[in-house]
DNA sequence: CAGTGCATCTCGATC
DNA sequence: GATCGAGGTGCACTG
């Protein structure tokens, strides 16, 4: 009840407004949690990470509540100039031009837009998700496979998603018919020889680390490269081609399976070669 | 002089307009190559390398003449939906509700941004550069070294960028000063497991290919993280800590190291150990 | 067109 | 905060 937490319902657009107008619409903007955009002739500075500059142009440039800042042009889906949100936007008026300053430490890294004129300053009161549910990822996956084990090998069995090591955390660990050890490694698309030393990496981790037979390394992934393959061969590793599913539909109901981050929830103990499928 | 270039110089704005004047707004900022907002409720969904769906909220759409699309929340410097350039835009009216269609092929993908209302429209003639020239880039630090290749080492001749091998083509390759044969790679910031491994690839294809002594590989990087370092000193691989240079500057005004692609020019030829340095 | 590697990558999870 | 890996990565460049 102290402060005054008013429902921002109201779309504010002002066309050519002074520099002053301007500044009152973006500190007006900013205290209202709005998003924004300017548009009109600005040159555009960054310096932090690295640096770069822009001569002037018309662009567009999106001012975020929670710090970030996008300056596009007409072409791709990247912004030319950016900050990342954390930052703080400031505006103020210098030698006749509106200077729009977006700030960030750690690392410490600036944008600066200088606007000549500014021809539409315009504040959106945004709302609903800003998260989509995706399907068809790396997760949807390791999901299929530990729905149907089989659809890696026949006989496979996974005990560990996640696993660590000192390489890093293994997507998938369990056992094969023979109760070998299996470290597999899931790509949602084709792959080359990056994925390819990843699960390598995590094969001689596991040798070293634990007291089991030599263990195989899987590449599940649609499909690989050529350098990969070769790679894939000189290590002594393996692959089994396979798509991630096209929407997160697990055929059984049973679930439980979906997020567990850890251990795998009892993969059919004991039914393992016995087995009617 | 044939066909009708007009110099696109006006900014048009909507406010609350019908679907029809909408729908109307759009075809004509297209035409224009005009760059264009839309804000107001809307359902977005995407089908294609994957798939995800947005239940209804009050977003910023952006469409981009070359056939971009993004829709941002008040959050994030990525679009929480979007279609790469080269897709087609389309809008329709079907069923009391706005539709913007952008689709591509090769991959097959579509973005369908359904809005119940449209609460402005606008299409802003973008002007000016869009490309930034960024300093502290890898190829800044390339530049750097070549520049003073003691940096790497005393004694070091940088002899090759860009030297391709089966595994891929290497950042810098030249030789110490025992004539050994040395494989750079070259990072512009803090480096992991990946970096290293990528090295490792790239010394061992020297190493199968070349009819050279056993060739050294060394990553110039700002610094390496544990695992990176863990695996670097297990593949027998070295570390040369150097940050890029903060701007483009070559000290030297001689230049022509610039953006030579392959073979490095006479690096001092035959000054080797005679250097008083 | 595919393959390869850089990027002010961004983003989330985890320690 | 640092580290690590995924991403509908995007993007330029090369064959």
């Amino acid at each position: 009840m102290g402060s005054a937490r008013t429902t921002a319902v109201s779309l504010t657009t002002s066309r050519d407004p002074g520099h002053r107008e301007a500044l009152w619409e973006l500190e007006a903007a900013f205290d209202r949690g709005a998003l924004i955009t300017l548009f009109g002739p600005c040159a555009v500075s960054y310096e932090g990470r690295a640096a770069s500059a822009l001569p002037t142009g018309r662009r567009l440039v999106v001012l975020k509540p929670d710090g970030a800042a996008l300056v596009h042009t007409d072409e791709g889906r990247e912004p030319v100039n950016w900050q990342p949100p954390g930052s703080r936007h400031r505006a103020a008026v210098r030698d006749g031009r509106l200077v729009v300053r977006s700030v960030r430490s750690s690392p410490d890294e600036e944008l600066r837009v200088v606007f000549d004129r500014v021809e539409q300053v315009a504040a959106y009161p945004v709302t609903g998700r800003r998260d989509v549910a995706v399907t068809g990822t790396e997760a949807d996956l390791r999901r299929q496979i530990l729905d149907r084990p089989a659809m890696v090998e026949a006989g496979f069995e996974p005990i560990e998603t996640e696993r660590p090591t000192d390489a890093g955390a293994i997507d998938l660990f369990g056992y094969d018919a023979d109760d070998r050890p299996v470290v597999v490694e899931l790509k949602r698309r084709r792959v080359g020889p990056d994925a390819v030393g990843q699960l390598a990496r995590y094969v001689a981790a596991v040798d070293r680390e634990a007291e089991t037979d030599d263990p195989r390394g899987v590449l599940v992934a649609p499909s690989l490269t050529d350098r990969g393959r070769e790679l894939l061969t000189t290590e002594g590793l393996e692959h089994v081609p396979l798509d991630p599913p096209e929407s997160s539909d697990r055929s059984d109901a049973d679930g439980e399976n979906d997020e567990t981050p850890t251990v795998v929830s009892d993969p059919g103990a004991g039914a393992r070669t016995e087995s009617p499928e």
